[in-house]
DNA sequence: GTGGTTTTCTAGCATCGCTAGGATTGCTAG
DNA sequence: CTAGCAATCCTAGCGATGCTAGAAAACCAC
């Protein structure tokens, strides 16, 4: 039966290449490009196969493509755990600015996914974990979990605004700056 | 010359239809239930009409309605500023969760319109000075500028999260006193 | 080899945004 | 009143999208 675990391993592997394609193809042309023929073309491989192992369509691809963003933000976020407010807002942003196809796959569509519910993945719930951690020592007698969803918010609000070109290119570094003053002291 | 200023006045007219049934069927179904086809039939026209009055297609029709967006926001902002910082950010909220599709439109889609520039229309600016009057009071020797757009994006980023379900519904007005509490007082 | 199962592809559907070209209407001049 | 011009509008169609049914091919056990 050995031929049978190579064949189910080679569909794993065939999946995995088709959001490894997914995502290169978005970020280097955004989502819009990212159709199924092209995705298609690119593994070799004829339209409905991407069917057979995304039954969801091309909303499911961009689905497996986000838990993948979630659990890389949360090993960059993980990494930037010692350097505190500044540490984590900084690799937050960071992310978001070296993968934008990929933050937009995340946040902006892929609306099946959420958090603050019982099946949420758990690789979304680490995410709000790191945030957590650092958030902890400022809450003061604050209920740490609302400020941390604050302080998410902050952040992504920065990213999506930035990213909209709504926001001054100039002051980037300041605003950065001003996060870490609102947020990191102690406000009892 | 009456007739022909009777027939221009029907042309705007229509426009404005357009985009008023852009908006309704927007905030009913969603932007994606917003076809051209379905469009034209709303307002009893044949599809090329839409090109004649916005070139740019479902685009520019997105475009004019996100600019009534900005208009309307800017408007209930300089309502609410009497209430200070709580006041605006209420209004603020409370504006993306009474009309969410416009709100999508004046940010997440519609990336044509671009703030920060010279050729940003007035009413965008409008909006961005109705909270910087409001945080101008507790920036200190901070710049206001850039403080301003942190505490934009807190907003922003507490509206989009909160609609991808990424928040817990039931900390709202908790997290909206934690912004009040972290931006409403100076930090020097 | 052969039959049956699994996998894959070809072909097509409905819908999308958008546009060219002809038909229809309205206005103007003789 | 009518002929001709100009503006307006609609029918029909193009290319591309996500997705799917049914035929074709490959694979495996016997």
């Amino acid at each position: 039966m050995t031929q049978r675990q190579r064949r189910v391993r080679d569909r794993t592997e065939r999946g995995q290449r088709i959001v490894a394609a997914a995502r290169e193809l978005a970020e280097a042309e955004g989502w819009d490009a990212v159709t199924t023929r092209r995705l298609a073309g690119l593994i070799e491989y004829s339209q409905p196969v991407l069917y057979s192992h995304f039954p969801g369509g091309k909303d499911a691809i961009m689905a497996a493509a986000a838990l993948e963003g979630f659990a890389e933000l949360a090993a960059a976020l993980a990494a930037a755990r010692d350097g505190g407010i500044a540490g984590i807002a900084g690799a937050y942003i960071e992310f978001a600015d070296a993968k934008p196809a990929l933050y937009d796959a995340m946040f902006t569509l892929a609306s099946e996914l959420r958090f603050a519910r019982d099946d949420t993945p758990e690789v979304m719930k680490a995410n709000f974990a790191e945030l957590l951690a650092v958030i902890e020592p400022v809450a003061g007698r604050q209920d740490a979990g609302p400020l941390t969803e604050v302080f998410w918010s902050t952040l992504h609000g920065l990213v999506t605004l930035d990213r909209g070109h709504r926001l001054s290119p100039a002051h980037r570094d300041e605003r950065l700056a001003l996060v870490v003053a609102r947020f990191g002291t102690r406000a009892d």
